[in-house]
Parts: C-alpha cells; structure tokens; sequence
DNA sequence: AGTTTCGGCGCC
DNA sequence: AAAGGGCGCCGAAACT
C-alpha cells in the first residue's frame, strides 16, 4: 500500500503538504511546515513524495539528514510524457503543463544554468516558475491519466518511477561525492608532467616536448594549435587533413612521436590537472553535479569537472576512506545483453543467458572463435557502422542472430522516417520531422539540411535516404539499445539504493554501465552480493521474464585504478 | 570585451 | 584499418 503525499515549497519560505489518493487527487487538507525537512520528517508512513522537481527540494532535504523512500518528479515525468506523444520540445515545467491543462498562454521553459566550481549550491533552482500544491496535484492527477494512454501504461509508470529514483541517486550522490586524494592526484601529475613553472604556463614535461616537436620540424611549433600542426606537416611535404591521433600516429616523421605524446599529457594538464584539482575537489571529495536522464537516451551526464570522463591514470587519486572500501562494479558486455532482451532473439538469448563472456561466446557461434571481430560486429549493429570490415561481419551476425539485427534495423528505419522510436519502457526518441524540429535539432537530432548534397557530391537524388535522414537512423538504432540500457540501470540503481540504506555504504559514482559504492570494509562482501541482486530484480522489473543474465565484474579496492 | 563554435580527446 | 552511437571539457578561433 503506498501512501503518496504531494509536496510544494511555499511562497512564504515554508511548504505545503497534502495527501493523495489512487487517482492522483487531494484526499485531505493541506498541511503547512516551515520548513520541508521537519514536514517529511514529521510523516514516516508516506511511501512517496509527489513534487514539482527532486532538484529543488531534495538537496535542501538532504542538508538536514532526511532521506526519503521514493519520490514521484512531475517535472521529469512531464519531460517523459511529452516525448511519449510525440510533443518532443513544449516547455516541461509543471506550470507548462498546468497552463496546458487549463488552456491558458503556455510560459517557456527557464534557462538552464551552467556550472560553477565550487558552488555548494548548483541543485537549487530559484529561477522557476512557483507552482501551488493544488496546481500541482491536478498536473498530477493528469499525468497519472496520460500514463494509461501510454502503448505499455505498466512500463511507462516504471519509468517515471524509476526515474525519480534515480534522480534521488543523483542527489544523494550529489551531496556525497566521490572520495579523492588531492595528494595522490598531485602526485600522478608530478610523475607525468614534471614540475610546474611559474606564472602558470606550461609544465616541464610538455615543454620539453614541445621543443622536441620544434625541433623535428625546424621550426617553432606550438603543438597544443591544429593550425600550426598542419602547417608544419605540410612544410614537411606531409599533407594532413587534421591533428587527429589516429590520422598523424602512423606518418613517418620524427616530430609524430613527441607529438602524440604531448597531445596526451596536454589532455591531462588542461582537463585534469592541477587546476582541475583546485576547482573541483574540497574536503576530499570530487563533486560533479550528477544529472539524471540528462541525455535524450536517459544516460546520465554530469556537469561540471568532467565527471563521467575521469582519464585511467587519475583514476589513481580515488581513494576509499581509511576503513572504507570501494566496491567498483561494472556490467560485462551490457549493450548487447539488453539487445538481446529486448528483441527476444532466440540465438542471442540463449548466448546472453550465460553469464560467460558473451562476446566470445558469439564468436564461437559466428566468427570461428575471433572474439575481437564479433565485438566489432555487435557494436557496429549497435552503432550503426556503415561501412569497412564492420558490414561483413555484420552480415555474419545477421545469419546468426536475425532477429536482433532485425530489431535496430527497424529502429533505424523508424528514425530515418521520422517516426516514433522507443526505449524498452517507453522513453522516446524525438523524430527528426514534423512540428518539433527544433525540439529535435536542439537535442542533437540529424536534421535535413535543404542545401546538402549526398555522398559523391551530387544533388539530392530520389529514392536515396539523404546523410541527415541516414545520421538519424543510426542515431534511433543506437537509441533503443543505449535507452533501454538506460531504463535497466535505473532500476539497479534504485534496487540496490535501497540495500545501502540499511548499511553505511554510499553511491558515490554511477557512468553507464559502471557503479562506485563506499562502505565500510566489513560490509563490502555485502555490497557485493547487493549488486548481484540489484541486477537480477532490476531485469526481471524491466524486462519481465527473460532468460537473459547481467553479469557484474566486481572489485573490492581502496583505490579506483586497482579496479582493472 | 563577451559569447559561441570548433578541434581534439577523455569516458562509456 | 577506419570512422559508427552517447556525452563534457578545454583553449583557440571565430563571431558579435
């Protein structure tokens, strides 16, 4: 039985509570607090909060101590619901869809905010729009409508529910932050680059690189400028297209070397180093704000600090506390596990069902036991590649496992037609036609250029899906697989969440496919097996049956880079 | 002078 | 070997 309670900040800086019923509506007066810790506080039998955004009124809640079970995001639902009916685009914020309801002059979403380093108070949101709890609950009580005119109501409600629960991860996340060794860091940096010069320029390491560049050129070359490189090259009879690693790594010229090493290290000093440090790491903790569903995928991002993009050598200054361990786990080949669940290939099933490496066991069963090019042919079906070795291999694939191939070839096509493409539990792909194209344009979706030329450099030509409409295909291809991927991991989340509420242990870091829990040593056995359980409910809950397995490699550490 | 885009590369 | 999905970040370059 779950006791649902809707929750608004009030105007007066207190806030306002009120009980509801199955169908979404007030069965009891409202309740005023002065403040939300002492309102959630003061309720320990509601099962699930109702608010207008997790963001506004989580971290205030959290400052105080006060966890709460589950929460119910109208605000994310909403972003949910629209793209579910195809209404990709039309302001999301609860007094959107409150003037939606009443018919009334729509007001356009606020701007987002950029991040700031060091700010303890990037989650709060006072620019928006305040919404009264009775205004609140009747967008509410609609949404709970539009879920039942969902294609699958039933996962649609699972994924706004899941959802919400991740964005309570991310917030407790948020607050907790991933544990990190200034020292250690500073270390690393020293072994790579050298010692720092004065006046913030260059370290001794990429100096002394850069001159070896100069000086395999004759010239003065500044390698960290794409412009310079090039020309250099070209001086050197050496025509280059770009700086890229994979273009210049195999020329034969002696500045190549040196150069690709400072590109290395000049990654490391400007997104890393130590002014990364200084900006992102207080009281031992690195603190990227973790963003729930903040890609059309449902992928996290985070922002600020590059938190989902921590190069393997830093990886070296994430240290659990004294006492305290890291249980890094990742899920083994995830990707194609959920395109196995969800196109009900009986091949890949069956393949997926073991929890054994899955792309050896394809090999064997399509590729004569070449595990390297199974994994690129189940990436490039995944991916969408187009061309080279990955088409052969994908034929391969095609005869071995055609309902699955089948499964994102239809995505595809779907997308190059601008229809609806849908994640397993209904997050929806935006379409590339129709009346939401700068919806679709402004969330990174292909879209036809009138002026654009097909390959080969002629005019448009009949019959032939255009570059954008080809981009957009294997965009929804990778949707459906990369989404759906998504929808599980937020279950996982959720599920094992809930185990370490009972423990000390903390999230602390969540990428994709890959989850940080800090506990105390004696409960990392514990953790571990939570993990394993986590999985296994979170694939029942979305996939329902399915002999399909998610597997997790698990490492019990003090330090992150001793995960692999 | 301030803002946006680009090139390159880190992660999955 | 070659190029296919999703992101964020930085400095430089290209703009207003």
């Amino acid at each position: 039985m779950t006791d649902r309670w809707a929750l608004a900040p009030a105007e007066d800086g207190g806030v306002e509570i009120a009980p509801l019923g199955p169908d979404g509506l007030l069965t009891g007066p409202a309740r005023w607090a002065a403040d939300p810790a002492e309102a959630v506080r003061g309720r320990p039998e509601v099962t699930r909060w109702v608010w207008r955004s997790t963001a506004e009124v989580y971290p205030r809640l959290l400052a105080t101590g006060v966890r709460v079970e589950r929460c119910y995001d109208i605000e994310d639902a909403e972003t949910l619901l629209l793209g579910h009916e195809g209404r990709y685009g039309e302001p999301r914020s609860a007094a959107a869809a409150l003037a939606r309801l009443r018919g009334g002059p729509v007001p356009p979403d606020p701007p987002q905010r950029a991040a700031e380093p060091g700010s303890q108070s990037l989650l709060f949101e006072p620019q928006s729009v305040h919404v009264p709890l009775a205004d609140l609950v009747e967008v509410y009580a609609d949404q709970q409508r539009r879920h039942d005119a969902t294609a699958h109501p039933e996962r649609m409600r699972l994924l706004t529910a899941a959802e919400s629960a991740g964005m309570l991860v991310a917030a407790e996340m948020n607050r907790a932050g991933l544990p990190w060794s200034a020292e250690v860091h500073r270390r690393v940096l020293h072994e790579l680059l050298g010692e720092r010069y004065a006046g913030g320029g260059e370290p001794r390491r990429l100096a002394e690189l850069a001159d070896e560049v100069s000086d395999a050129f004759g010239r003065r070359v500044r390698p960290d400028l794409p412009a310079d490189v090039i020309k250099a090259f070209a001086q050197a009879g050496i025509k280059v297209r770009s700086t890229r690693r994979w273009e210049i790594e195999s020329l034969d010229h002696p500045a190549v070397k040196p150069l690709v090493e400072y590109k290395k290290l000049y990654r490391i000093w400007v997104a890393h180093g130590w002014s990364w440090l200084q900006d992102w790491v207080r009281d031992g903790r690195f603190r990227p704000e973790f963003l729930a569903g903040g890609t059309v995928t449902g992928r996290w991002v985070t922002n600020g600090g590059g938190g989902l993009q921590i190069p393997k050598v830093i990886r070296r200054a994430v240290v659990a506390d004294p006492g305290w361990r890291l249980v890094v786990a990742d899920a083994d080949q995830m990707e194609p596990r959920v395109l196995a669940a969800i196109s009900r290939d009986p091949g890949l099933m069956e393949v997926a069902g073991r929890e054994t490496d899955l792309y050896q066991s394809v090999s064997d069963r399509a590729f004569s036991g070449d595990r390297a090019q199974a994994k690129l042919a189940v990436l490039g079906a995944v991916y969408g590649q187009t061309s080279g070795d990955g088409l052969k291999n994908l034929a391969a694939l095609r005869r071995r496992f055609p309902k699955a191939v089948a499964y994102v070839d239809e995505a595809a096509r779907a997308g190059e037609e601008g229809r609806l493409v849908r994640t397993w539990l209904g997050r929806t792909c935006p379409p590339a036609a129709g009346a939401s194209e700068d919806a679709a344009e402004e969330a990174g979706i292909p879209q036809d250029d009138p002026g654009e030329t097909v390959a080969g450099g002629q005019e448009w030509v009949p019959g032939y899906a255009s570059t954008n409409a080809r981009a957009r295909g294997r965009f929804a291809r990778n949707f459906v697989v990369q989404g759906s991927a998504a929808d599980w991991t937020l279950l996982l989340l959720a599920a094992l969440r809930r185990t370490c509420a009972d423990l000390a242990a903390e999230l602390v870091f969540f990428q994709h496919d890959e989850v940080i829990v800090h506990c105390p040593q004696e409960e990392a056995e514990m953790v571990v097996a939570a993990i394993r359980e986590a999985a296994e409910l979170a694939a029942r809950l979305t996939f329902g049956e399915t002999p399909v397995r998610f597997p997790f490699t698990t490492a019990v550490v003090e330090c992150y880079a001793d995960a692999k």
